[in-house]
DNA sequence: GTGTATGCAAACAGTTTGCACAGAC
DNA sequence: GTCTGTGCAAACTGTTTGCATACAC
């Protein structure tokens, strides 16, 4: 575990205290599985890992504590287009590139592909959801 | 009914006949109600719409007609954080400007929020999938 | 000890599927 | 007449909820 998702941990340690929410084992399995974790995964998936620790953990608990993380802030619902929701811990704002090849996919720092104005037709702009669909290097060589 | 509509819906009814495809009233009427509407209906929606003119369809046969719709390349499966998937007659590349508030979506001209260089970190731009989340301009005033 | 979080099972919503019949060809 | 499309109901999948118990505080 790095630096940073010990530090990430901690806070939500220290938020939840401050809530009055409890600090059970099961929340932070989520949160740091979620901390860990690369890709997007779904909720399923997660429960499939916190089982791993946690046999007797059930799917609605893990459910439970993914709507605590985001309310709380420390996750993001990542909109796909699979049929059911994903969670990513990584809550800096940022943008996919997907490979349409390999299927990789790489996180970009926002703006590193676009900007976006604060209002777009007269819509207060709050957030943005941005995939970049290509061909990366290594498949462009294989062509 | 604009030219345009009439003419991808001509378009459908060739595709069909091409595929050996039966063109049906129901097929039709959901094709129908897709170009007309500018929202991003979801199959519910598109099922209470047919049963005003024909009001013994199935919401079975509404989901069966998008899918052969999308496999036909005619409409678009939606990307959206809701529970349900929209669908879009505008196969066109667009962006989406989608208020978080109300669930409202409206069409925005590609590269009218932002432009993707044509290659992003080594990567070969093929396309992009850019929704914008906010609150609209009569939400705004609810507050 | 108190009260929130958990586990379980049942409920729910959106979507898909099997089957007999209807209707486009 | 043939064979695909439809309508109905039942099945399925992802998610939420009610309730009794467990456990963090």
């Amino acid at each position: 575990m790095t630096a940073h998702q010990k530090e990430r941990l901690e806070e939500f340690v220290k938020v939840c205290k401050e809530k009055g929410l409890k600090i059970t084992p099961q929340r932070l399995a989520v949160y740091e599985i979620l901390l860990r974790r690369k890709d997007h995964p779904t909720v399923e998936e997660i429960y499939e890992e916190v089982k791993e620790i946690y046999p007797f953990v059930s799917l609605a608990t893990v459910y439970r504590t993914v709507e605590t993380l985001e309310e709380l802030g420390f996750i993001k619902r990542v909109a796909y287009w699979g049929s059911s929701v994903r969670y990513d811990a990584n809550i800096q704002e940022h943008d996919h590139l997907v490979c349409v090849m390999c299927g990789a996919i790489l996180d970009l720092k926002a703006d590193a592909g676009c900007r976006v104005p604060e209002e777009v037709n007269g819509f207060k702009v709050l957030s943005r959801s941005l995939y970049i669909y290509g061909v990366c290097p290594s498949c462009q060589k294989k062509d």
